[in-house]
DNA sequence: TGAGTCGATGTCAGTTACTGTCATCACGGT
DNA sequence: ACCGTGATGACAGTAACTGACATCGACTCA
């Protein structure tokens, strides 16, 4: 028998998001998730840096997905495309939860406090995408740029797919959307915009 | 006689600032920097929302002048042209203030927290000069890509010009780098990396 | 089997960011 | 001389976050 519940960091996660639907970010204590939680404030800290990390929990792994998959795509690709395969790749990931992306962006979106957060960690992710692109063999700018269009182009296809109707209403609905495919109809615009090929 | 010194705001800045590249940001307390300004703690929460808060003050004015300035531009131009002559307009103000640029700018790469502060600051910029493009009668997309655009290109150059030489090594140096020269060279730049004219 | 280590948690005290409320008092007008 | 206003001080309170130490089941090893 384990002398606890097992998986601390999900319940509270889990109960964070919960709290943060019910109530909003700021109405919602630490103690109050960790409580829901069945832990106590001072494990809530052990297992995040701080009250607005517990709504990215997870990025890191994939982000480390995308890095990993810009390394590996073939060598004669254009940059702009191995970045969008990457959050194709990505999108697989997050494709399994819908329903908690939806509930998580309608937290964000209702407080700056997390905006800031996932400005943040988008800009670092990006950082991370150039870097790859730069042991690829991409020139220095074209490695940023190439990185920030992409990401800009996978937050504007997540933005869609997260308000796109279906699944929500039931299983009779017209299917669930698909990420990848939000992703690429976005970088075709971006395309169309610059007067890209 | 005045019941108290006046310019409370600016001391408090001015303190704030001081200590932060004394002992770093987060060493620095409210009560600290109160304290050297000659105030109480309850009133430096009345001059600035947080901590953080104290370093951006004064880039209100510098939106408002971007914003009037693309909205003040003849009808002919392009919007990415406008929107780098705003930004130009806009260097004119800083461009008296480097040094005290430049130390913020030291601060603010040592501080994560301040990071996001200044990346939610410049996102809410480029919207706001997206909107002002749109009243202009420029296409949303076009829009919000002209003024993401022209953001990135502003960063950029705003980095280039608090690094570059001059000036600190006294009056004897090279002269006083151009904010808006960086703001020219960069868009150029970012036109040959896109293939543009 | 028993001792020792380890990992996840609890407990508790402390600091600091931030807020609400009420008091103070120079200044400027009437 | 009186009064309203605005900027400040004083003080109490909440909640985020940290450090130090205790607990106790699980796992290891002799």
């Amino acid at each position: 028998m384990a002398r606890w519940e097992p998986n601390g960091r999900g319940r509270l996660v889990q109960a964070a998001l919960e709290l943060f639907v019910e109530r909003g970010f700021e109405q919602a204590t630490v103690a109050d998730i960790a409580r829901r939680a069945g832990l106590t404030e001072r494990t809530f800290f052990r297992h995040f840096a701080d009250k607005r990390e517990v709504l990215f929990w997870g990025q890191g792994e994939l982000r480390d997905l995308i890095v990993e998959t810009v390394a590996a795509a073939p060598g004669s690709a254009a940059p702009i495309d191995v970045v969008a395969a990457a959050y194709e790749a990505a999108g697989g990931m997050l494709q399994e939860h819908r329903d908690f992306s939806r509930q998580r962006q309608a937290v964000i979106a209702a407080t700056p406090e997390l905006q800031e957060r996932e400005l943040i960690k988008l800009a670092s992710l990006a950082a991370a995408v150039a870097g790859a692109l730069r042991e690829r063999g991409v020139p220095d700018q074209a490695a940023s740029l190439a990185a920030e269009a992409g990401t800009t182009v996978f937050r504007i296809a997540f933005e869609r797919w997260v308000s796109a109707p279906g699944e929500p209403g039931g299983p009779d609905e017209n299917g669930e959307p698909d990420l990848a495919r939000f992703i690429r109809e976005s970088l075709d615009e971006l395309r169309v915009v610059t007067g890209g090929k």
